[in-house]
DNA sequence: GCCAACGTTGGC
DNA sequence: GCCAACGTTGGC
């Protein structure tokens, strides 16, 4: 299994959105960005874990753990032509967007941005790149144990399913 | 609102 | 295939 990060801005769709959402449940709709994309169509697999992460915000940074609850399919809104995600180039027979569906684990202190900068053993974590925008980038086992057990307190047997 | 980073587009 | 122009992201 892998670890994941995955941002959200939270006047689109929040952690407590997710909290409130059916069977706390998401489609992670709307992602537009190739190398997103094929992280999501290629390498997320359902038990994957991921920090929920909100950007564009006054305090940026990590709010929940989710898990991928659903393998990826084609994104339905990439069809739809009132969506303001839709992309005329696409069509059924030959999609371009997929999206993974993810389950809230459970919402988590707001580990900010600037917290996660301070530790030297972060340091490499691609979200704290200056410019990165991906919107899904993978996080190494390292640092999410060291950000769930150290930073959340949480177990080990509640921050990953599996050892 | 500014600006750095960087992905995408389109002319050639 | 190159690359300049343009648009978007996202922290500050």
């Amino acid at each position: 299994m892998r670890y994941w990060l995955m941002k959200s801005e939270p006047g689109e769709f929040s952690i407590d959105d997710l909290e409130a959402a059916p069977r706390r449940t998401t489609p992670w709709t709307g992602v537009r960005n190739y190398q997103a994309r094929n992280f999501m169509r290629d390498l997320m697999q359902v038990g994957d874990r991921a920090f929920f992460y909100h950007s564009s915000c006054p305090e940026p940074g990590i709010v929940g753990i989710v898990e991928v609850a659903a393998p990826a399919y084609p994104d339905p809104t990439q069809f739809d032509a009132g969506s303001p995600y839709y992309d005329p180039k696409a069509t059924p027979e030959n999609p371009r967007w997929f999206n993974v569906e993810v389950k809230l684990v459970r919402k988590t202190r707001l580990v900010a941005l600037k917290e996660l900068k301070q530790h030297p053993e972060l340091a490499s974590m691609q979200v704290l790149r200056p410019g990165n925008r991906l919107s899904i980038t993978p996080v190494d086992p390292r640092e999410w144990k060291f950000i769930t057990q150290r930073l959340l307190g949480l177990s080990g047997e509640v921050a990953s399913p599996c050892p």
